[in-house]
DNA sequence: ATTAATTTGTCACCTTTGTTACAAGTAAGA
DNA sequence: TCTTACTTGTAACAAAGGTGACAAATTAAT
């Protein structure tokens, strides 16, 4: 059993005063099981749920019936804050646990109670939903690159960290995934980019060789 | 001078009630002529910035030196809101007058004091946020639909509104725009729904033939 | 009603990505 | 070490969408 003190939205309360301000407030203490899922796509929201410990993704169903994954979710965070006080609150994507996952939920009335206790606590909340926010923000900037050759630069550049050579934490199908594009075609990408003599890859080593054709595969 | 009452973050407030509020607090209101810089990209985001008045644009500065614009922001809404209490706390873009631009300015901490003496603009600051947040959700669904034909479908179905027949509120250049793809595309992806006999087309005026195979694009 | 501007239909050709398939390379465990 | 599972390279073909161009239809403005 995890404590509470480790998770975000109480960042900066001690243990004895996170448990005194805990006992004004009704909320949920519960466990999923891996691949359970915690709240499905279109479902009111109305709790903020916290995951305490474990991991789980939020996916979207594509019209082919393949799963995009959004985001993946690794304990201490909170799922749906950005939705919880929205004029439609519905959650967006499916919760689904990746392992097995202890979480706290807190009706939204009680976590107005919260804020009215402790101001860090509201601190706290805000900085969550911004950062949620800048998140989507982003991702959606990079689905609006027109081509794969330009997602790709992207993520490598962003990935590289000033580094010249540095090694992908991903494999070539989970790039396909977060793409959304098919797993030969990120093959494609690279060896397109490797002929062009912009990088050099060697599995997952990579290694670039003109950092401004990189950038201006994407900065059109 | 407008009138703070109508202001999305002040919403429910009277009038009377709301200038007694903002004795409370220090905050600045003033004017920006069209194209003068508000504020500048990677400038420190400490502050809410609204505009009463007037429309102003986010405009980013590549690594090139092309400027590349954003976003537009017509008044009355906040700037960067997300930005005020996220990870990154600062200024993505450059913000720059697009017109006269009326704004008041709430230094963060003033921000705070104000979510404490009004329970319902601290509600208002936390839908503006989750609405944004929604906003960018929808547009990363929009997006993760892989055809053209089914985020026409999608788009055509959410217009139809239960209607047999209607008329679209855009032009095919405008659908193509949204959908991030050329004009004659969108056309051809009318057409094949035509051939298909889901849709019948004649300029704006649609009719649905076949509801279920419309949404059959994009729900499996 | 007539003209001008915009929107739409459609064509031919090109580029990118999807699909399927299989061989070869790599990593981790027995 | 050897095996097994996974990842990567690559090929051939199909499908979707981009581009540029032009005519025809519609709408807006006079």
């Amino acid at each position: 059993m995890k404590n509470l003190v480790e998770i975000p939205l109480f960042k900066g309360l001690g243990a004895e005063e996170l448990a005194q301000t805990l006992k004004k407030i009704t909320f949920q203490r519960k466990t999923f099981p891996k691949e359970s899922l915690l709240a499905s796509q279109g479902e009111e929201c109305n709790r903020l749920i916290i995951i305490v410990s474990g991991n789980v993704k939020g996916e979207m169903t594509d019209p082919t019936g393949k799963n995009l994954k959004i985001e993946d979710i690794i304990a201490p965070a909170a799922v749906a804050s950005a939705f919880l006080f929205g004029k439609k609150s519905f959650f967006p994507v499916n919760i689904i646990a990746t392992s097995d996952a202890e979480i706290i939920q807190i009706p939204k009335a009680e976590l107005m109670r919260l804020f009215q206790f402790d101001e860090r606590v509201l601190q706290n909340y805000l900085g969550m939903i911004s950062s949620r926010a800048q998140f989507l923000s982003e991702k959606l900037r990079f689905h609006s690159f027109k081509s794969l050759k330009a997602k790709l630069a992207f993520y490598l550049l962003n990935e590289s960290k000033d580094l010249i050579a540095f090694k992908l934490k991903r494999s070539q199908s989970e790039l396909a995934e977060l793409f959304g594009v098919a797993r030969p075609s990120v093959g494609r990408a690279f060896l397109h980019l490797q002929e062009e003599g912009i990088i050099d890859v060697h599995y997952r080593e990579i290694k670039i060789l003109n950092r401004n054709a990189l950038s201006d595969l994407f900065n059109d």
